[in-house]
DNA sequence: CCCCGGCTACTACGGTTGTCGTAGCACAAG
DNA sequence: CTTGTGCTACGACAACCGTAGTAGCCGGGG
């Protein structure tokens, strides 16, 4: 059971992003998270996204007094994690290396990150060869 | 100037790969190409994605014979690179360290694989503090 | 000279994504 | 009770993506 590919838009995952940071909230909620990161959308479009979030099983909701309130059914992680699976499989056939490569030439670090780059290897490197 | 991110769909990248496996080629050479990999697309199917490839200006043509021969315009690094940079930015405003860890946590990779990450760790933390 | 096979051009069409508008319901304020 | 203020439901629409059919051109074989 392979688990499908889960496959949202830019502005999908920019609800999904208020969602994850906010925690569970309302369309209105919602909406002025999206406004303070400069995504000027309508009260109705962002119920129109949370509507279909939740068609695909992403998000759930429950209504709370007058209001709905909802919440993310997936994590970040596991949306991050799927969207690199993609990537991978689409230009290398699967091949994590090259993208990895890219990642690192193309991209800034900070000494912290590197170090612990560096910590996460040496435990790859153990589990290979332990 | 910012260079503008390059949007390929799925279908789309498939064509590409054939261009950037095969070299330039004719729309039947694409399309049999496609078939090897699995992907039974009609021929105007294809010649439909080289054109609009090539409106999208990644792709070129000249006319040899009496078919047109297409050549990619953009690399497959180019596009990695691009995949990658809108990851980032839609997943985790441009931090590049939480997809790495992803990366390295979830993908398999051989002991020379870690090796040449290794040395390139070392390079990247050269560069920083030298 | 006429048809055949290959090639391009144009058109089409359903699904998804991004974006709203409008209508209608329910509750609080006057 | 009437009105306004949210909130949800439903419909709409353009752009883009994946996919393909049809028409029409052109050169080679009979």
């Amino acid at each position: 059971m392979a688990k499908k590919p889960i496959e949202l838009g830019e502005a999908e995952l920019a609800v999904m992003r208020a969602l994850w940071e906010g925690g569970p909230q309302t369309v209105r909620d919602v909406m002025n998270r999206l406004h303070e990161r400069g995504r000027a959308v309508a009260y109705t479009t962002v119920l129109t996204f949370l509507s279909r979030l939740e068609q695909k099983g992403v998000v759930a909701s429950n209504k709370r007094d007058t209001a709905y309130v909802y919440r993310a059914k997936i994590s970040r992680q596991s949306v991050t994690v799927s969207r690199i699976r993609t990537l991978v499989d689409q230009l290398y056939d699967g091949a994590a290396t090259p993208v990895l490569l890219h990642l690192i030439e193309n991209e800034r670090f900070t000494p912290d990150e590197i170090a612990q780059l560096r910590k996460l290897i040496d435990d790859l490197d153990a589990r290979e060869s332990g």
